[in-house]
DNA sequence: CAAATATATACGCATATACGGATATATGCA
DNA sequence: TGCATATATCCGTATATGCGTATATATTTG
């Protein structure tokens, strides 16, 4: 059960930050690549691809290499239709 | 939009802690004092009731005070029913 | 008022994490 | 092989956060 608790909190933690909510945003209309992700949201490359590990370390992204490139894409439509839930309930309180 | 996700991002990041886990736990199944709350837990007064009221400003729990005894219970029951849609789909994969 | 009980807060410390900047790694191509 | 492009990693720093310990605040009771 403890253990349980510890995963569930670690799930949370990655979803607990606006730049991988933003690149979460992104990715959800359909599979990106790194660079494109970066020109969606306005922060550096870098940063980007550590939020992208992290995601897909969840679970929450899988992660495709084509040559150079590498594609993210979601994992599980549920964590998105649950980031929407939330995003809509506070979205509502605040007008 | 920016705003949302921060926000989004806060609330995540109040369920995004193990003790926070257990303590709503603990509450879920019905209104409690810090006193019971702290029983049910294993961690200290002073943590139980830093954890209590993050939960409360975030808007999870409610809080009403009787005398010199605090209450706290669930605000919004849709919280619950997502912590543990995500935890049922974590155990899974633990076994 | 004094003491006991219930809860909240202050302080310090250890740890975690986000970010910028520089650099490393890997692949494709001339 | 040499170079460009795409992505990942390393390092240092600033900030946030959890916890233990002690203490403060509020309420009830004798």
């Amino acid at each position: 059960m403890e253990k349980v608790f510890s995963k569930v909190a670690a799930y949370f933690n990655v979803l607990s930050d606006p730049v991988r909510l933003r690149i979460m945003y992104a990715v959800c209309t359909g599979e990106k690549s790194v660079s494109e992700v970066v020109e969606m949201c306005g922060t550096s490359q870098a940063n980007v691809s550590r939020h992208l590990l992290a995601l897909h370390k969840a679970g929450i992204l899988l992660r495709r290499k084509e040559g150079v490139t590498v594609y993210y894409s979601i994992a599980d439509n549920a964590t998105v239709e649950m980031c929407q839930t939330v995003c809509a309930k506070i979205a509502e309180g605040i007008h």
